[in-house]
RNA sequence: CGGGGCAUAGCGCAGUCUGGUAGCGCACCUGCUUUGGGAGCAGGGGGUCGCAAGUUCGAAUCUUGCUGCCCCGACCA
């Protein structure tokens, strides 16, 4: 993309309404826009993170053995009576007539609506165990939305629900999700910590929250300083067989956030490995049952041919709030530092003279072939003065630019910057290119 | 939902106390000079001062009501 006919509204001073280094950041780097109280639009650069993550998310749902399918962000409220939860949900769902004075809702979850389409097809026991996901726009009409995309009140979340014959079953089901949340984040650049939640009036003890340190957290957290490096399964990890001692190696360490914290407990650490912080959680696991296989008739018939209500669980990924996440774990003064993966664009290119024939030509050069390497390049072509493209650049935090301008030329070399680390090197263009395009 | 704050040009702000018809920086437009870390000079455009009533000869400024947004707390991906 050249940046002359992007649409990247850059601001020099953040609305005063954005406190948090996230929000703050965002709106500068003309990622979102707010429409209302915790309602955004995605402009164009904040779209491409959006995605990024989103399909991250997507890859390590289906490769845990997840099947992708959409339900409506508008759910009928007869669904909700059926679960019991249409009266008992309270004024965080918004509720909506349509023309025909039938009651409708902007879902805030789908535990319902993918109770309802199991129940349709699903019949027997051999059908299962089976796990259904959605990426979809929620709405929860907070009382009070904050912190940018950290707590909006439309947010695209990451909801998935497993079905299951058998405790058992439903603690694979568990296990699988935990581990395709931890490869999830690692891959997004993110250390997160899996913490056991309270599971309220349905118990249990299948409940974790993830969370991330960060010092803009919401919450208080104390954990144990191992679990920041324990190794996460890599991509070859069988889903299908014994996930417990992954599993195990967190929750057998110390994590709480402040409502479970138990002081003796931590202190039972040794000093140097006790991390008291705070946090923000980007996922939520749990097991619950039958809560809504029961009232809501999702039964299957067992080999004995008696019918069963099925054990559910469901899983949710908070996938717009972790743009906001992830800048709070990674930005520095001058901006964004985004990792490779979820990165707008994978290198920025500044000319810092456009016009001049040589200085455009190198420019054109390695646009062509990081386009042909799929490196996705962000060319500022705009003539603005190079401190104020410095500036910018570094703001919108690409992970790599490469600078070009007339003096490095006359020696044949451009310069290349790692932005999460400030180091600068003068390189060919082949050799620039090189370094850029070598697989990490 | 309890407590606090803010609302003046696209963004950041001054002006409000003490009423006299709106200003600064950035951004934007034109021209010239400039060009390796947010340029300089000159000229220019843009605002029903959140909305509505009221007081007054006169309201951004005083009064009342409303709306929007932010922050702290209780709750949540």
């Amino acid at each position: 993309m050249r940046l002359s006919r992007y649409f990247l509204p850059i601001l020099k001073e953040a609305p005063k309404e954005a406190e948090i280094v996230s929000h703050r950041l965002m709106l500068r780097a003309g990622m979102i826009r707010q429409q209302n109280a915790g309602i955004y639009t995605f402009l164009p650069l904040g779209l491409k993170v959006l995605k990024k993550i989103e399909e991250i998310v997507r890859e390590e749902q289906n490769r845990s053995g997840a099947v992708e399918l959409l339900m409506p962000t508008m759910q009928s409220a007869d669904l909700w009576r059926e679960s019991g939860r249409y009266d008992a949900y309270g004024k965080e769902m918004l509720r909506i007539v349509d023309r025909h004075e039938r009651d409708m809702l902007f879902g805030p979850t789908a535990e319902e609506v993918v109770t309802d389409v199991f129940r349709t097809y699903v019949r027997s026991y051999r059908d299962l165990p089976l796990n259904l996901y959605n990426i979809q726009w929620k709405f929860r009409d907070e009382v009070r939305p904050r912190f940018g995309l950290m707590r909006g009140r439309e947010f695209l979340m990451k909801d998935a629900y497993s079905f299951d014959v058998d405790q058992e079953g439903a603690i694979r089901a568990y296990y699988k999700m935990f581990v395709a949340y931890l490869r999830t984040y690692k891959r997004l650049g993110l250390t997160a910590i899996p913490m056991r939640a309270d599971t309220g009036p349905i118990g249990g003890k299948l409940s974790h929250e993830f969370i991330i340190l960060a010092s803009t957290g919401e919450s208080a957290v104390f954990c144990d300083k191992e679990l920041l490096d324990l190794p996460v399964p890599g991509a070859d990890v069988d889903f299908d067989g014994d996930l417990s001692p992954v599993v195990d190696s967190f929750t057998s360490r110390y994590a709480a956030t402040d409502e479970m914290h138990d002081e003796a407990a931590f202190n039972a650490l040794p000093a140097e490995r006790r991390v008291a912080a705070r946090g923000i959680e980007v996922g939520h696991i749990f097991s619950f049952g039958t809560k809504y296989s029961e009232p809501m008739g999702a039964k299957v018939a067992m080999a004995d041919g008696v019918e069963k209500p099925v054990i559910m669980g469901s899983y949710g990924i908070g996938v717009s709030r972790l743009i906001g996440a992830i800048i709070e774990a990674s930005h520095d003064d001058a901006g964004i530092i985004w990792p490779d993966s979820v990165a707008p664009f994978g290198v920025g290119i500044i000319n810092l003279r456009p016009g001049e024939p040589a200085v455009e030509a190198a420019c054109d050069t390695l646009y062509g072939a990081l386009v042909a390497a799929g490196k996705d390049p962000l060319l500022d072509d705009t003539d603005a003065r190079p401190g104020a493209k410095f500036a910018s650049m570094d703001l919108i935090g690409l992970p790599w630019q490469i600078i070009v301008g007339p003096k490095g030329l006359a020696d044949g070399v451009v310069e290349l910057k790692r932005r999460a680390t400030g180091e600068k090197q003068l390189l060919s263009l082949e050799a620039a290119l090189a370094r850029v395009t070598e697989k990490a």
